[in-house]
DNA sequence: CAAATTTCCTAAACTACTTCATTTTTAATC
DNA sequence: GATTAAAAATGAAGTAGTTTAGGAAATTTG
């Protein structure tokens, strides 16, 4: 099971038969039902997962009871409350199993004990931040520049695995916008079409 | 000149004497004029920028020709066109000076090598991209939770030296709303308070 | 310090998107 | 496989924020 994140890591570090051994040796393997929880809020996020089969959704509710959803993960991508999880502080999200999961986790201190140890895991660590933090941008982008129909385009060329996945209602609350006007969106679309 | 970005990379990673002689002299300092741009669309980003002292924004701007803010940065900060600078391809981003203001860059190739030769610097590249990544999570999380008037109060009880020094259509176009709605939601809040 | 340019303000008309309320469709569960 | 619950669709009314346009401050520059 663990061979999975061991070809993933690989792709931006070479590493030597034991390191692999070492790393995999790091993560652990947890089904996940769905509907439940890996994050909540006010626990502090021990772990960052990483999605070995299935689908998650991190979101965060608003003072009025409005969740807003923060991001999403399938297959090979990463998931936590970064927040939380970096500065090991209570969290302020959920993250809720969108469909039946297998996840590997690593738990905070055990991922620090290996990037101190060896100078290849700080290196995969450190380009990951950096992949999500130019992906984090991208999504800013187009928050401020698109228009709600504009947004659902874009993610849906982008992104068309995730939009079959998840639930309307996330996928709206995601690209802010409520699940009525993303319902119209799609239905104007359809009519276009034909 | 460079003391002061050795003292600051210091608060996150110990380093010998021989070390701070190397990190600082990986970093040049220039000078740049007010309205000057260090980042430009079409041009790769060659360079990490850290403000020594002044004012500098980041801004796309969006097929009807508007601007859209994407950061700020003041003394100690950092800046650039992420997607641009860590896979070196052209920029999207404009990074203009917003003062006359003085920088210390390192370039591209030279962060890699530091990297790669020693661990502590790898690590000091990871934190600034974690803490990167939490700040976008939180102003992601803040933009789809908020009205534009809580995105502003809440801006300037975290950033009040940024709201001061930065002209009131780039605050604008940073939160997300126009100019004349910033200015309308000012002028309230001062009758309010009166 | 006067002229030119940039930034900010005000106000009315407008619109993209929300809210609320109801119905239909799809999925979960015993 | 019928019953219940959850998600999506639809319509009508409301609103947060935009657009447009004109003028007033404030900064920059010669």
């Amino acid at each position: 099971m663990t061979e999975k994140i061991v070809e993933y890591i690989e792709k931006f570090v070479k590493l030597t038969d034991e390191e692999k051994q070492l790393i995999g040796s790091c993560f652990k393997e947890i089904k996940i039902k769905k509907r439940q929880f890996i994050v909540q809020p006010n626990f502090t996020a021990k772990y960052r997962h990483y999605v070995y089969k299935g689908a998650f959704r991190a979101y965060v509710t608003a003072d009025d009871g409005q969740e807003h959803t923060i991001n999403f993960a399938i297959d090979d991508w990463w998931i936590t409350d970064y927040n939380s999880y970096i500065f090991q502080q209570p969290a302020t999200m959920f993250v809720v199993a969108l469909e039946d999961s297998i996840i590997l986790q690593i738990d905070f201190e055990t991922e620090q004990e290996i990037k101190r140890q060896n100078h290849k895991f700080e290196t995969f660590f450190r380009i990951i931040a950096e992949r999500g933090l130019a992906f984090q941008q991208r999504r800013i982008i187009s928050n401020l520049t698109q228009t709600a129909e504009e947004r659902y385009e874009n993610y849906v060329s982008k992104y068309p695995q995730i939009v079959q996945r998840v639930p309307q209602y996330a996928l709206a609350s995601f690209l802010g916008m409520t699940t009525e006007f993303l319902s119209r969106i799609r239905n104007k679309r359809i009519s276009k079409k034909s």
